[in-house]
DNA sequence: TAATATAAGACCGTATTAGTCGTATTTATG
DNA sequence: CATAAATACGACTAATACGGTCTTATATTA
């Protein structure tokens, strides 16, 4: 319940794997598997999404990996959430994209309310950026 | 992700719906949930344990029925959700009650960070009450 | 005694999540 | 040019959580 998801777990410690480092370095999905004993295939997935997102660059081939793209304090977790859970972060489905087949949405008293829950909650994970993490 | 369950949902309205009437009303499970359009036993399981909490009282028989035991503003988010999950909201499984049986827990770089945002969490949920939904 | 309500717990089906596998592609290097 | 090491990508499987249902017991009032 409210819980991140292993996924979004494995990113961030990915991503602050990068950052503890120098800007640019290059890290393959393999060894920042082993480090963290971290299932390397679902990491590798996590990677390329983060990639595909710009956030992280990556370079194919024998020396390949990735490498961080920003700075540390302009990546919002949110923004992490977002990619690579392919959704907002949200307190309800109705809040979701698009996300009114809530069955109860007409009658339901505590949409409205919740809210302001959900605005402080966007605060929160907007204003947790990568560079608290490291 | 995120996302409170149905099950608190539930009960947030059953309860938004006893603070908006008189206090010490009585009502019915079966009311309840006919009004908002929600599955009476999965309710009325929810209405029992906040009536073993204390949140609400119980009265059985033929006139029987749950009423409000609380002031509105007394009754936080935080503690509805630990009483129906029964456990207390957290963003990892690390954070929760005795949950240090996370694979990764000696290796994880961002559990303390975390715990920061973990915070933050909590403030947000204890600052809103039963009083804000209504 | 019948009707109506809560109490409690087992049960089930589905959806989500976590993790795995296989195969293709890219690229440095001997 | 062959090989090794890396990313890319999608299908697949296993485990768990969630939402919902069913059954039986108990209490209370008319
Ligand atoms: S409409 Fe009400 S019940 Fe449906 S998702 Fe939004 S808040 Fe939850
Ligand atoms: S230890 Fe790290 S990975 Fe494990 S639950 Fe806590 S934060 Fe998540």
């Amino acid at each position: 319940m409210l819980q991140l998801s292993k996924k979004v777990e494995y990113g961030l410690i990915a991503l602050r794997h990068m950052a503890m480092n120098q800007r640019g370095q290059v890290f393959t999905a393999k060894e920042i598997a082993a480090k963290y004993d971290v299932p390397y295939e679902l990491l590798a997935k996590v990677l390329q999404k983060l990639s595909k997102a710009g956030v992280i660059t990556s370079t194919q081939g024998i020396h390949g990996g990735y490498a961080l793209a920003r700075k540390p304090n302009e990546l919002q977790v949110s923004h992490i959430i977002s990619i690579i859970e392919e959704e907002k972060p949200t307190i309800a489905e109705c809040y979701a994209e698009g996300g009114e087949d809530c069955q109860i949405f007409n009658v339901c008293t505590i949409r409205k309310p919740l809210g302001k829950m959900q605005q402080n909650l966007n605060l929160l994970l907007e204003n947790t950026t990568l560079e608290q993490i490291v």
